[in-house]
DNA sequence: GGGTTATTTTGACAGTGTCAAGATCGAGAG
DNA sequence: CTCTCGATCTTGACACTGTCAAAATAACCC
């Protein structure tokens, strides 16, 4: 289990999973697949099958990979962020994220892993910890700021909703356009900040 | 195994469609293929070649039924809607409409019509038409309540977008519970609320 | 060395979408 | 009524896909 020696490949794991990667930006999640990353790998087509147990674990792993990225961004961006600025910023960054990594973002939220596939206890527990890191974060900031009975973590389901709607919506190209991004994004950033300004009647 | 009228079927149009259509709300689109289809309708595998150029006609086809629904709750139900109890029921009924059929809502607006394949000139018109019905009536609804420099336009994607997230987030079972569904929508209906009467600085 | 184990390969199977070519049958033209 | 035509359907085939079973290979430990 270690990567030192080289007994026949050297280490096919990560080969195959930057692979994978390059190949899911490039293609997308449809144009990946295992036959195709084992050829690339210069291996035959069931080798991957020793390192993942399956394709499904194959793109958990990657989706792992993606998520770690997040939650560092996450962390990073709502350190110290003491001011509404912050919550911009991190929204901001949030898109950049999105946009500039669709096919990985795609996996990461998308029904391939979460409904079709199932994902790995790995990649629930960094897919959650992202989440709870931003509720902390945002509950932390909000504090006092607050309404009496509005639970913080729905104000943090709701807004990252939001964005996360934004993301999907822009990747997709469906009522958004690219060019657009910044105006709606600052939309978007108005409606949460609106909310936790001054919370509805 | 109809028999009715059956020169060579009868019209497998329709009855592709509708199979198409149940078997998507069991199985979801990857349970869907073109064969299994086939089968249930009692003919060849290449018979539905006849009636949809491929298989991505056929989602698309199946995506435009389901946009008329949508299209049709849009008008129906902001329609003579003055308050924001008008917009509060319309969240609640695009929620419902999403959640009760999660398959349908996934294929009107995932990545296996609108970036993997290639959406019909007919889907696009429908899809675009139900946002811009949305977007006028909204506009209507909100006029003179929403203050200079801010784009009614943008306020409905930016709307739209936190339903749509919503949806995504709660079909795909990753931040949000069913069971909170309730609050979640709630929080997010205040969301978008505070940001019409009362827009941020 | 031998033996164990991890790694890789070959072969095979059941699916998938889709194309090409032939078969069938309803209906309108003569 | 016959006969052709065009819509409809079928058979066969191809190139893919994920994945399993069993055999082969190479590295490791004793």
């Amino acid at each position: 289990m270690t990567q030192t020696g080289r007994y026949h490949h050297g280490d096919l794991h990560d080969t195959l999973l930057q692979e994978a990667n390059t190949l899911l930006s490039k293609q997308g999640v449809e144009g990946l697949s295992l036959r195709k990353l084992a050829e690339r790998a210069g291996v035959s087509r069931t080798a991957p099958y020793h390192h993942f147990r399956d394709k499904n674990a194959l793109l958990c792993a990657l989706a792992t990979q993606a998520f770690r990225q997040l939650d560092d961004m996450i962390n990073r961006q709502l350190h110290q962020a003491g001011s509404q600025e912050g919550i911009q910023d991190f929204v901001r960054e949030y898109l950049r994220f999105a946009t500039e990594n669709p096919e990985q973002y795609e996996l990461m939220f998308g029904r391939t892993i979460w409904k079709s596939g199932d994902p790995t206890d790995e990649l629930k527990n960094i897919a959650y910890r992202s989440f709870r890191h931003y509720a902390e974060r945002l509950a932390t900031l909000l504090e006092g700021r607050l309404p009496a009975k509005t639970d913080s973590l729905r104000v943090a389901q709701a807004s990252w909703a939001t964005v996360h709607g934004l993301c999907r919506l822009l990747i997709d190209g469906i009522y958004v356009n690219r060019e657009d991004i910044e105006t709606v994004s600052e939309q978007s950033i108005a409606l949460i900040m609106a909310a936790l300004s001054r919370p509805a009647p």
